[in-house]
DNA sequence: TGTCATGAAGTGTATATACACGTTGTGAGG
DNA sequence: CCTCACAACGTGTATATACACTTCATGACA
């Protein structure tokens, strides 16, 4: 491994040009920006949106499961749930059995959705214009460097 | 337009099936748990340790300059530098002049990139291993949709 | 010289994320 | 029936992120 002794300036060069958390993190945080603003005359975050979608998509699902399916922490999930709970966009479904709480979208939250399509639209085809050819592979690789986890 | 007739479930297969930011978000809490979990030892966060690099990188740098190279709002780098600067990995150049405090990274953080380093190599390779072909165009693609912002 | 637009940086507040740890129903085996 | 492991969920704490607003030093210009 003469990779211990690479000086701190090859470090600096190696990790600059290959880290691909550094890549993907950067991505993330200006995705997230263009479709918050898009987003922003709704109320609701992009998290929250997809989450949204998400829930709607998967009927009444278990916070694991949905946790699993979007790659998020279990308890992060729970979290980001309360405002949607507290618009009343999301329910719980207490009277299931064991501890086991489902979470169901509402008839707000499907009104919601609709509302909010539209600015979707928008940002969605700002960013997918920024992927020339390659648009189905990239999509596809945005979610192969997540690991092992299910999908939709 | 008649994506207005579009109904709540076309919307919900539409936005779950196309959207990028879901797939980027989703993609970005896999990579930062992997790469956190291999700097745990270090007590560096990815995060933090891609500061560091970018810091030493780009020699003493201003906080607005900084921000723009990692697409992150000025104010939220403002925040993540607090740690690292308790740590006395990096410094803020008061005596300068005007209002710009450009930050610089200190010996002790050198020290600590190259011990950090070996972790990062393990997580840089679980990950890349994750891209079979296409890993050069993945990475430039993991920059082309954040936008026009500058790189490196 | 005095004013003031401009650019750089920080604060208040809210969401987003995760780990460590605690809580609580179920159901299996004794 | 009792106990107890397990699975599902929540809390405490810390970092990460962004927007709106504020502070402050500089330099241009009347």
């Amino acid at each position: 491994m003469y990779l211990h002794l690479m000086d701190t300036e090859q470090i600096i060069e190696d990790v600059g040009d290959r880290c691909l958390a550094l890549r993907a993190l950067s991505t993330a945080r200006a995705i997230t920006r263009r479709y918050d603003a898009a987003l922003r005359p709704s109320g609701l975050t992009i998290t929250q949106f997809t989450l949204l979608i998400s829930i709607a998509r998967l009927k009444p699902v278990a916070i694991s499961a949905l946790a699993d399916v979007l790659s998020m922490e279990r308890t992060s999930l729970s979290r980001n749930l309360k405002p949607l709970e507290a618009a009343g966009l999301v329910e719980r479904m207490t009277e299931t059995s064991g501890r086991a709480k489902p979470i169901r979208i509402t008839d707000a939250g499907r009104k919601k959705l609709e509302e909010a399509y539209p600015m979707w639209i928008k940002a969605q085809q700002a960013t997918e214009e920024k992927l020339t050819d390659s648009a189905q592979s990239v999509s596809d690789t945005l979610y192969t460097l997540r690991g092992e986890g299910p999908r939709y």
